[in-house]
DNA sequence: AGGGCCAATTTGGTAATACCAATATGGAAT
DNA sequence: ATTCCATATTGGTATTACCAAATTGGCCCT
């Protein structure tokens, strides 16, 4: 089993090890996905190609009769591979051949691939995956002051309260605060939101692994965050808790950026 | 050819007229999908009786083989719509059968379906739509404006005062208005926002028709909006742009659910 | 020589069948 | 009541065949 290059960074107070995404074939040494079907293989293989600009937009890509040969597989493994392609609007299947469309019309879902390709994630993607979830993550803060009762607004700032106290003797929040931050977006009940942050987080952490517990940002951010939060949902100030969690991801986004390109070696390397 | 009923709803300076999801066996009315495909209709019946409900969570799908001879179709169109399901994180196939998962789980993907459930979309589903679209068009907009060029700013105000102008003249500025978005949009470059709103485009608008130029909103909050987007963009004062847009889409949202609300009749009937 | 038309070919869409591996199921043994 | 195992069920895949639609290329007409 070979040890994947790895690139850590801490999101939503945890650190996840990204793992890059290995070759198509040895898929099972992460172990998640002991038994892919072949038509998920076949769907992997095309769709890194087809993100790698393989093809031109417009451009047919091969029949499924020769994709079905070149994979040494039946068609309708193929047809399912294409199937799935096509529901990320990256191809168009129509009698005659399926057509190549381009990535920036395409579905969200192609966002996790995206940051397969190569080895190390894009730092601009990440960021700007980073920067989309900090405004989605203050739309839910916001809407969770606005709807929320007054004991769940007691039982917010308790657990606030002890996360600030155990902060202040060393101890690591981290499974807390994304906690915390999952439970304003349970009583925010914008399913609009969740469903979003739903993709973001199968596109993004899927390809992450828990490693172990460990921050980039140093004591005082996360201190002046949960007593901003505090403050907003004491105050049932939306402005102030939507600031706090800015600054908090924009520091967040700062360092993320900063760790991605300092290690910048071996990028970009095609196939 | 039954006439369905219709909502109409203003979005983004674009009246759209709103149509409620067909039978499923005569979806031809429309004229957008002339031909569509047997998985694709099976994949649609399918989905919609999950969204509806019609299982439990971690109840387990009927046999391949037997919704192949309830369909009356082979296991391949099956699979293909279960596949395709199954991308939406609906229901999880393994062998042994394919089980039933939460639509709070689920993928962007299921909100069209899901808002195309009765003859007319849930208005509470439909105004955290709005509200989402809202706070990523301000996104667009703040980072548009702190990474435009002179020439950008210039251009934009320019085209900003020509609809400022046209407005004056009781003309409508609709489409100008949604293309000057769409502009602020890609001058932000932010791919992660630009494909959620794909997304969003496709499972909200998708099921919408142009009807005509109709607006819910008079002409002082369109006004009101001109004027806020060309104050911020002279100034860079991404706060500013990002209020008058937020004012706009919060009448909008209101605007809109009203309108959902007052011809509540006839909804939530299943089957 | 150029453009439009038509037929043969290619391609996707679907059905039917067969076989394998993994899972679920139910009964027997403990 | 629990465990275990044989059997039936189910998904995964390959193969074959046929249809309809789109593409392609050559032919015919101008």
């Amino acid at each position: 089993m070979v040890l994947p290059k790895v690139v850590q960074i801490c999101l939503l107070g945890v650190s996840f090890t990204m793992i890059k995404s290995t070759t198509l074939t040895n898929e099972r040494c992460s172990g998640r996905e002991a038994n892919p079907t072949r038509s998920a293989e076949i769907a992997k293989v095309l769709l890194t190609e087809i993100l790698r600009g393989q093809f031109r937009v417009g451009e047919r890509l091969p029949s499924e009769r020769d994709l079905a040969a070149r994979f040494q597989s039946g068609r309708g493994a193929v047809r399912e591979a294409l199937s799935q392609i096509e529901q990320l609007r990256l191809i168009e299947i129509n009698p005659g051949g399926a057509r190549i469309k381009s990535i920036r019309d395409s579905s969200i879902a192609v966002l996790g691939p995206l940051l397969a390709l190569d080895e190390k994630p894009d730092p601009l993607l990440v960021d700007q995956f980073l920067e989309t979830f900090s405004v989605l993550t203050q739309l839910s803060g916001r809407r969770a002051i606005t709807v929320m009762s007054i004991d769940q607004q007691h039982a917010l700032v308790v657990r606030l309260e002890a996360m600030i106290s155990a902060l202040a003797q060393k101890k690591f929040v981290h499974d807390e605060l994304r906690t915390f931050l999952e439970s304003l977006g349970e009583i925010s009940n914008n399913l609009v939101v969740r469903l979003i942050g739903n993709d973001l987080k199968t596109q993004l952490f899927e390809r992450m692994v828990f490693k172990g517990r460990q921050t980039d940002l140093d004591e005082e951010s996360h201190l002046r965050l949960l007593k901003g939060l505090k403050n907003g949902i004491e105050k049932s100030d939306g402005d102030l808790l939507s600031l706090s969690l800015e600054e908090y991801f924009q520091e967040l986004r700062l360092g993320v950026f900063q760790l991605l390109h300092s290690e910048n070696v071996g990028k970009k390397e095609l196939l």
